[in-house]
DNA sequence: AGGCTGTCTCGACGTTTTTCGAATCAGAGA
DNA sequence: TCTCTGATTCGAAAAACGTCGAGACAGCCT
């Protein structure tokens, strides 16, 4: 699974803590910038942002990758390649059934990092 | 390549509502994935996310560009590189006064990402 | 077993991004 | 005016990215 060896991922943050505090109102570290920065990157690619939101809005709480591929005029390998993006970012899990591999959100991650961005009200600012 | 102008951009977006459907909740269409992206990719990258951090967090609800210059192993047109990126996302505002050049948040817009992100409470987590 | 289908990996390509130094622009002050 | 400082733009080079076709792998079904 891990190819590489960060000191840190993104589930090591989620792990520690219930949430964090929204970047507005404490600075965060540079190496929590680094943890953090590859899921927001993975969120930055049109396609996979559609992939996300298609992932995480599954009735099933999941959703088979061949009703992925055919909602994009893309090739097969390049979708692939955005999901192995969004996995390796931490942003979902697979799971293969038989033939088919299903795709789920990693919804904790998902609250961590809206937390993140989460503003309080104008005025508390 | 280079697309057309954007229709869109992420300022309509939250113009058009106080907030969107979380991408867990309704699967967000293409064009509404083209606009929204752009903010995640800016948002992908360490230094842009700790800069984020430091002028969303700024007590004074803003920073001078020489505060946030010295906190980096960077030259200063990289930094100016970075602000600027985040200009074009819409995620901050810049003004002039004199010689300084003071950035601040746009929450409306930090809020909109933050409600796309968020999952509700489903059982399980 | 053999073939078929769904998914992923690999290698390659053109494009985009990150970063820098040099040059430029904007304003303050002598 | 002329100079100094802060910030941005410009031009270039290396690295990373998005995309594809070809091939490999995994699990069905005759």
């Amino acid at each position: 699974m891990s190819k590489q060896a960060p000191a840190l991922t993104l589930a090591d943050l989620n792990a520690g803590k219930p949430c964090c505090a929204p970047i507005s109102e404490q600075r965060i570290p540079a190496e929590t910038a680094a943890v953090l920065a590859p899921a927001f990157k993975a969120l930055g690619d049109p396609v996979r942002l559609q992939l996300m939101s298609m992932i995480a809005s599954a009735p099933a709480g999941e959703i088979c990758v061949c009703d992925l591929t055919p909602e994009f005029d893309l090739s097969g390998p390049t979708i692939s390649h955005h999901l192995k993006t969004l996995r390796e970012a931490g942003l979902v899990d697979a799971e293969r059934r038989g033939t088919w591999v299903y795709y789920r959100a990693r919804s904790g991650i998902m609250r961590h990092l809206a937390s993140l961005l989460h503003i309080g009200t104008p005025a508390s600012v």
